[in-house]
DNA sequence: ACACTTGACGAAACCGATTTCGCGAATTAG
DNA sequence: CTAATTCGCGAAATCGGTTTCGTCAAGTGT
């Protein structure tokens, strides 16, 4: 009997250097059911097994593919993000910081971050259905809610995960033990209501409010801060200072330039967002009043936008990365479950001191006084 | 023999309504390996079949499931994008026009955006190996191109598909065939040249420039343009009239500052961003200049940044979504092999036209005298 | 007319995981 | 001491595709 040596060279394919389940199941001497089993904590393995196996991942640096997860499990770990081209471009500024922070706290978990954009509401469905039937994504963050939002409704509708940066407004479900969406949202109400107070304690008694398009939640809640400001404060809400739907600069300058040609005008003045507040400098500038001083002003912003101004307008600042990080792991943990399913969570936002308000230097009727004497001289051209 | 009726009834899953190419195959009496031949174009199908399969495929709304593709051919129909943080916020004002751009024609071309995020250049690797290691991207854009860019080289070695948006600079790889990079950029060489041309035209001789830092590329390309149209204009260089490395609204003004103090100072300033040459207005305003006029300022950027300034920056606007766009589909056609690996392609700025560069109203002796009148009275404090 | 290529397709292996199922050993119950 | 569970694990099916290989029929060369 003859001794024949065969080397059986296995075909080996460059794996790109990937440990695969089945190297990992070699190397033990195991099946790689029971790698797997191992490495997803079934109650089907000796604790001891566990052990072998987990420590043999991590020194051969095993991870396992997620694409061949998913084709099994119908998970991808990965959450989605839509970024809406059709609204005003507000948040543009802040994309970044929350960007980051999504996708920080996205791979510190393991997961992926998909982005995908979308034109319209119904190109918003088109793009989900694509990802969801495709699986790529196994949840959504929704930013900037609405007051009604269909985005979120319609990812109810189809059992898809999802967790809103803001609130929605409305209480549609309140029979039912309906808990409604996570969300991550910043006190937007108790910033208003503290800017009125510190109006109230700069010495103002009237105080306007500029607001943001009704059919976003946070234009919705900051002018409730603002009200609710009005009241701690002692003062009474009167329809006359107030606007509302406004968004951009130029919409600002012809808010603020209604306000003050009141007969009682506001001696303060409190905007929504820097971008609509920044139509105020040329107001003033025009009605040749000092901010600060003869009129006081305040706003409030993801961002520093405001501090290319002088003054620089005093305002709030809004962590976005933390906003990110946060709804990222969220919903990743809902996805896992490993959370509840409803979460809510609420940071507050940081007061930015500018130069923008003080104590009146006018008082209301000597302030409509200046003003209806400009307007006299100077007719109304108004260069925003 | 008695007939046996027997019923097997297959456990229907719910499929989550997708077709799979099992069903499609049997409703065609073929075998998947048919199908999946068929539709990829195998020469091993007979052209009457293909027909039949891609009807098929077409009438029942069959999509192949890109994870399970992706586990056999490696191939995962997504290209990453990783934003960095640790960079000056530069571009953040662009970033949602890229981003959505980049997105539009991923998913045109059916396939995904993958973003990730990185804080510094070892970050960078991590991340991207573990892309890589996972399959998850099929390659990258990389945004922001430095002068030395260690990704490029990094993913090159790699054998990672990229395309970068800026060009290189350097060119290490001379005596090769290596053609280098594919890249989409902006001209901003003639950008800066014709900036120079212009104020050439309106009068001026003694033009300066502030550069940003010199590891962009971004920052090389239009100091050289300003150079260029320097040669053009007939005018001759003077290291006096230039000022590198800015980086912020500070940095501008204290460039401005430095280039007005000079004996002979510039009666216009060239900036390579709107972030810097915003730092000019408190100096001209400190200096009482009226900018346009005694001081014209000219910049360049990709957002109407300098559209919040009074009077409006005169700049160059960048299309950032058609930036996106290029890029994206400039790199899945590379990764399908449907384009040559090396593509350049430049695009032109557009200029908009503000309110800060014209005729000078001072000779540049006119200005120095007043500025040295100025700084006798003041003192030096400047407030930015 | 016969060997030889070529064309078109099915069967089956494969990619890298998860999950079901069944079996033998160890443990518990009666 | 035997019967019934429970435990731990491997074998094999599965997910939805791609790719190799073998086969059989039709077409070609001499």
């Amino acid at each position: 009997m003859e001794e024949i040596n065969i080397k059986i060279s296995k075909p080996v394919r460059f794996n790109s250097s990937r440990v695969t389940i089945t190297q990992l199941a070699d190397s033990l001497s195991v099946s790689k059911g029971t790698v797997s089993k191992a490495l997803n904590g079934y109650g089907d393995v000796s604790s001891q097994t566990k052990a072998r196996v987990a420590e043999a991942a991590r020194r051969m640096g095993y991870r396992p593919l997620e694409h061949a997860q998913a084709i099994r499990t119908g998970r991808s770990k990965s959450i989605g993000l839509v970024i809406q081209t059709d609204e005003y471009d507000g948040y543009s500024f802040f994309l970044r910081d929350f960007l980051a922070g999504i996708s920080q706290s996205t791979s510190e978990l393991g997961w992926t971050l998909t982005v995908a954009s979308s034109s319209s509401y119904s190109d918003f469905k088109q793009v989900v259905c694509r990802m969801i039937e495709q699986r790529k994504v196994d949840g959504f963050i929704l930013p900037r809610t609405l007051v009604h939002d269909r985005r979120f409704a319609f990812l109810k509708r189809l059992g898809i995960p999802s967790v809103l940066f803001g609130r929605l407004w409305e209480n549609e479900n309140d029979a039912t033990a309906d808990l409604g969406p996570s969300f991550y949202d910043i006190d937007g109400e108790s910033a208003f209501s503290d800017t009125v107070l510190r109006m109230k304690a700069h010495g103002h008694s009237r105080i306007g409010f500029v607001g943001a398009p009704s059919e976003y939640t946070y234009a919705q809640i900051r002018r409730s801060g603002y009200i609710r400001g009005l009241k701690a404060a002692g003062l009474k809400f009167d329809s006359k200072l107030t606007v509302s739907d406004m968004r951009t600069r130029e919409d600002g300058a012809q808010a603020t330039r209604t306000l003050l040609e009141g007969s009682v005008p506001p001696t303060a003045i409190v905007f929504a967002t820097d971008e609509i507040a920044m139509g105020a400098y040329a107001v003033a500038s025009h009605f040749n009043l000092t901010l600060g001083q003869e009129l006081s002003i305040s706003a409030y912003d993801g961002a520093a936008r405001g501090s290319y101004m002088t003054p620089v307008l005093s305002s709030y600042r809004v962590d976005m990365g933390r906003a990110g990080r946060r709804l990222s792991s969220l919903l990743i943990n809902r996805i896992e479950g490993k959370m509840p399913d409803h979460t809510e969570e609420i940071a507050p936002a940081k007061f930015i001191k500018g130069g923008t308000d003080g104590p009146p230097s006018l008082s209301s009727s000597e302030l409509a006084r200046k003003i209806s004497h400009l307007m006299n001289c100077n007719g109304s051209q108004l260069v925003t």
